[in-house]
DNA sequence: AATGCAATACCTATTTTCAGGGATACACAA
DNA sequence: TTGTGTATCCCTGAAAATAGGTATTGCATT
């Protein structure tokens, strides 16, 4: 049986090497290599899912990242497999992506031979998930079994970005056109719902998230 | 003319991809790969540098990262070049390796042609940088040619790394047995000398600088 | 039709931060 | 010995954040 595979990571020599380590399976073919999730995206409206089985894409990419990429992607095709293999080793991202039904996850720095696993673990069918991030995953459930259910809305997220950001209340009102009063509450909210005690506290969020430009 | 290379980075796939890239190049041959800095430096050590012409590395390792890796080459064996190839395009970064002498620096997303670009020229004798590293650089020394001379006392250090963990005045003042005054002092002048507005400004330098434990 | 959630807005009162001062004491170096 | 830097402490007044509320609108789901 052979199996086509896309290949989603901005960073070329990533890439490169991925096509190098893939040449050893030849049963394995790259279809295509995007820069972000949204060539992907395109790409599959076009051409179609059917002959595509599997999904290499990195988390930290422009326009589109891995998350949105993976979450798209079952959505619109849950029949393509997705493996993630990122650098960050980040148990938020791991339970959000695991909430998406991603297939697998391993860290770039796995060895070959466990990406070569991981890959045709997930063709057959089943899941693959290397033992770090297994590791960091309940890491993350077991420090703080609260974050799981912590969702921000989009208007909190842009909030709590401009707070992070440095701006006062009365500059995230001028900049939003709404009351200083309303950002007010939203703070309290973000306060509340992240469990911190003050802007130290929200700003470490708001990096943790990625909410930055930095 | 032969050159020999050492490439240091955590990340097996992008060696992979690098060795993949200089198999192109005939001339180019690869000594050692280290997986990070303590392990070239003690290369270095036993085996000198007479026949090593060129060190390809990583900024983000563990145990020693390219940052320190390559002051310490420089300073023990300055006829080694150096080029740094990283995903992170940090002005403060770039400042500190330019510095130290470092000879060039491409992002982990150049194309491959540019990669033996940068190498052959840095053999050659010459220093070569990508243009958005370029670009970078310059844009970190316009929007704040201060941050390059800041340095913290340690105590400012503690200090900052306590209001970064959500402590208020107070609560520092009674942690480290000192009157709230001197923490307000100490607070105004992290402000002042890290040229940020507020809390939010100092959690990210605490964060940047890698004080937290996270 | 009712419930819930998101987004918006307002209020009071208290605590904390921020801005801009000044001041002492000690150590180390020029 | 005369600075220079670090660490410590104090003051005032204004601005901002925090705590703990209430309330309206609209939209989506039940």
């Amino acid at each position: 049986m052979k199996y086509n595979l896309i290949i989603a990571d901005d960073h070329k020599m990533f890439v490169d090497g991925l096509l190098s380590i893939l040449k050893e399976a030849p049963e394995l073919s790259v279809i295509l290599t995007a820069k972000n999730g949204s060539q992907v995206v395109k790409y599959l409206d076009i051409n179609g899912v059917d002959d595509i089985h599997l999904l290499i894409t990195d988390l930290t990419m422009p326009e589109m990242g891995g998350i949105k990429l993976n979450k798209i992607v079952k959505e619109k095709y849950p029949s393509l497999k997705t493996l993630v293999v990122s650098m960050h080793i980040d148990g938020g991202m791991i339970d959000t992506l695991i909430r998406n039904n991603v297939d697998g996850y391993v860290p770039k720095n796995a060895e070959k031979d466990e990406l070569l696993t991981a890959i045709r673990t997930i063709v057959d069918g089943e899941k693959y998930f290397s033992t770090e991030i297994k590791r960091a995953y309940t890491d993350a459930m077991f420090e703080n079994k609260k974050k799981e259910e912590v969702s921000l809305t989009n208007r909190e997220k842009e909030v709590l970005k401009l707070i992070a950001e440095e701006n006062t209340t009365q500059e995230i009102a001028d900049i939003l056109f709404l009351s200083k009063h309303t950002i007010e509450s939203y703070r309290k909210n973000l306060i509340s719902k992240l469990q911190v005690k003050n802007l130290a506290g929200l700003t470490k969020h708001a990096i943790k998230m990625g909410l930055l430009d930095s």
